[in-house]
DNA sequence: CAGAGCACCTGTGGGC
DNA sequence: TGCCCACAGGTGCTCT
């Protein structure tokens, strides 16, 4: 599930719950969701110590504590992360989909639910191993350092396709499935095109999307398909905003031609083949499979411009 | 370096 | 109706 825009709304509806609390402790802990490290390394690292923060980096959630320890979160697929007071009511919540419990002072219960059990706990004891972790990830999207230029010149050097490498998080902190669909609509790129191909104009359109699409999903507290929930189970309102994500076999909101499925780097790809012109070179190998866009329709509905 | 395939998990929905 | 399989918002590994 949660891309940027989902865990940036976990983190914003979480923060004035877990900060300033303590964390008594790490309870019904399913110990494969602990990456690198055991319940207890946790338990006896962080128990007693206070929430100073509750940040974001990529897809991750770091708590912050006050001498500088990190207990980072990322949610993968379907993780959801919140007070358990406020999900009494949650109907698809079930115990068995719990990956942990976090015991705050004040009473205050953090559940860390997760149905494909993908998500992962992770301990960062301080500022360096931080560092360290931060490192790995290209810049957010949403600040300074996603310049024009670095964009341009980074984009440059890279002979990948553009999809796959939008959704490397060492490229580029935050983007996933979906709004890297959004991101290329918004700018007319073909998933399939060479990164160092792309012009200037339309590295400059692409920068913008991203943008964009994250700022806007961001406001609307982010997409929900499945099961991507927050706090009482409110669900995100982007979903109703998306452009050509999961629109195949409907018209492109743009030209009008039917929007198709195809898959690129093994994932789901959304693209209206007429404003994002496939490059020359592109092999045509997307094996379609099942999903077959043909939709049974006969292929050429007339262009409805909106 | 770039890409394919698979592994990790569970649930859902389409096709037959 | 029920079974089987592909697929799902993510990431990290191996192999070519």
């Amino acid at each position: 599930m949660p891309e940027l825009p989902e865990v940036e709304t976990v983190r914003r509806s979480l923060e004035t719950y877990v900060v300033g609390r303590r964390l008594r402790q790490v309870v019904g802990v399913w110990p494969r969701a602990i990456e690198g490290g055991s319940p207890e390394a946790i338990q006896a690292r962080l128990s007693g110590r206070r929430i100073v923060g509750l940040e974001r980096r990529a897809k991750f959630l770091s708590l912050v504590f006050d001498d500088d320890a990190r207990l980072l979160v990322h949610l993968r697929m379907t993780g959801k992360l919140y007070p358990e007071s406020s999900r009494r009511r949650a109907p698809e919540e079930r115990s068995s989909h719990i990956s942990a419990r976090l015991e705050l002072s004040g009473g205050l219960r953090i559940v860390f639910e997760d149905q494909r059990r993908f998500g992962r706990l992770t301990l960062l004891n301080d500022g360096a191993a931080y560092r360290r972790f931060s490192d790995r990830f290209g810049p957010e999207p949403l600040e300074a350092g996603f310049s024009l230029d670095w964009l341009r010149h980074n984009l440059q050097v890279h002979r990948r396709m553009i999809k796959p490498l939008l959704l490397d998080q060492s490229f580029l902190a935050g983007l996933g499935n979906i709004y890297v669909d959004e991101a290329l609509w918004l700018s007319g790129i073909h998933p399939l095109e060479s990164a160092h191909q792309i012009d200037d104009e339309r590295v400059g359109r692409l920068r913008r999307a991203i943008r964009q699409v994250l700022r806007r999903s961001i406001k609307a507290n982010g997409t929900t398909f499945m099961n991507f929930r927050f706090l009482g189970g409110q669900s995100g309102g982007y979903t109703d905003q998306l452009l050509v994500f999961r629109r195949d076999g409907q018209p492109c909101l743009r030209c009008g031609q039917m929007v198709t499925k195809m898959r690129v780097a093994q994932r789901g790809t959304h693209v209206c083949e007429s404003c994002q012109p496939r490059p020359s070179g592109a092999p045509s190998t997307q094996r379609g499979r099942r999903r077959a866009k043909t939709s049974s329709e006969s292929s050429d509905s007339p262009p409805r411009p909106l």
